[in-house]
DNA sequence: CGTTCGATTGAGGAAGATCAATTAATGTGG
DNA sequence: CCACATTAATTGATCTTCCTCAATCGAACG
């Protein structure tokens, strides 16, 4: 029996079919451009132009907007007390950002452009204005949100769960699914990261992110494009989650 | 310089003190009991009462309600598409739970109730409804996500950041402080839990964690209460911080 | 009172970290 | 445009941490 209820719960339903990404307000073929289409309708909202290495904020700082990713690229970086550092999450076109911040009125993380990037600035108190006339703008925060928390407990998830030739496999498999989910071409991408950020993001040192990279490319699941070791080239993007799985097979691993 | 930034960015504002779990509209004293109140209040929820080892909900079944945790505490689990299954958090006393099942409409996680537990049952068209005329509970709506999305950040980091030692002693540490914020005592706690499922939370085996639980006697940190080593005494809960801070100055690490 | 489940502890092994050397790409000033 | 400096990536050798396997012990329960 299952080890993590301390007593058997009810069967599982049957419409158990779920993974993490897919969003719920469909439009057949652009989700992510119908969703910036009407919030720009509704909001019409500040632009602003961050080039790389550039913040939109800083932790600590005080929260007074939400963003949302139009064009380029954001990651997030959490500063611990003590002075550890973590990249925590990326943000991708027609994702939000700053949620926490909400809470008690300080930004938590860096919001650090990976490239010339275009956010919408959405002050939060008007934002909670129109969301209350409009409550199809209020949905389509919650969502947000809530796609936020589902996504970070996958993370955990495979910080716990998979070895770390897997969890780069799997790295890679989300960040084509992310440039797939907004039409960009995902057989070529351009991560724009260093290994030892790939590293800190998944729990491992640089030369462990490299050495499975370099295991991904003899596997032939991958390769590195022309110049450089930066570009990589993904022929087949579900080869990469028969990857992963293939590391579950000998712990096929409900736990313990 | 920081690794993690491509180019330096400005300087870290002063204000830069924070740390999770300090709630926003803060009464002194006990400020769940009266987050609790005011939602009684304002939403008369119907209550419901569930066992230990009993489900609130399950993993793909259709989103309908949110809930908060008046007494009791809960476990939510992941299961990955694989069957990988994972404790991705805990849920304590004012606790919102559901709120990754809003997106698409289906919950993500089961919710098992840990001991005889009572939840407010919020339907979410229905609170929708009220927040529209009720500023103040869609500010605690929010403030619950924001909180959730924060501290699940903050888990990533542990897990990332943290040798296994460090990471049990952060734990305990996270734990006894989620039972002081609700006015429980915090010298002695009742973990509820076997030592595979904090393992598996927290990303290693239940040797492991029995381990480190051994080690954190050994240092005079925590004692076991008793009869049983469920229960753990825990004389002076900073002096679990200073024991995972004393994992960080050989490594001092910003990372690399 | 024996069975079962959880916890502890030890021994050995494997995954990944650390240390170190080399190579490749990028940038800089002449 | 090239020599040189700098930063990133790769790869190997070694070491540490944590996992795996196994035995033992204790508590709880029928």
């Amino acid at each position: 029996m299952n080890p993590l209820h301390l007593q058997a719960p009810a069967p599982r339903p049957a419409a158990f079919l779920h993974q993490a990404g897919v969003p719920s307000s469909m439009e057949v073929g652009d989700p992510i451009g119908s969703r910036l289409r009407r919030l720009r309708e509704q909001l019409d909202p500040v632009r602003r132009v961050v080039h790389a290495g550039e913040t939109i904020f800083q932790a600590g700082e005080r929260f007074a907007h939400l963003h949302v990713v139009n064009a380029g690229l954001f990651k997030l970086i959490n500063t611990s007390a003590d002075g550890r550092e973590q990249v925590v999450g990326f943000k991708f076109r027609g994702d939000w950002i700053g949620f926490d911040g909400i809470a008690d009125g300080r930004h938590k993380s860096d919001a650090v452009a990976m490239d010339t990037s275009e956010v919408w600035v959405l002050p939060y108190e008007q934002l909670l204005a129109r969301s209350v006339q409009q409550p199809g703008l209020l949905g389509e925060l919650h969502a947000a949100m809530s796609r936020e928390i589902a996504h970070d407990r996958e993370s955990m998830m495979a910080l716990c769960t998979l070895p770390a030739d897997a969890r780069v496999a799997d790295f890679l498999r989300y960040w084509a699914e992310s440039l797939a989910m907004r039409g960009m071409r995902t057989d070529e991408i351009a991560l724009r990261l260093t290994r030892a950020e790939i590293g800190n993001y998944l729990g491992m040192t640089l030369e462990s992110v490299s050495r499975a990279l370099s295991k991904l490319v003899r596997a032939g699941v991958i390769a590195f494009c022309s110049k450089g070791r930066r570009d990589v080239r993904i022929p087949d993007v579900e080869a990469l989650g028969r990857f992963v799985q293939r590391y579950l097979v000998p712990a096929s691993a409900t736990l313990q």
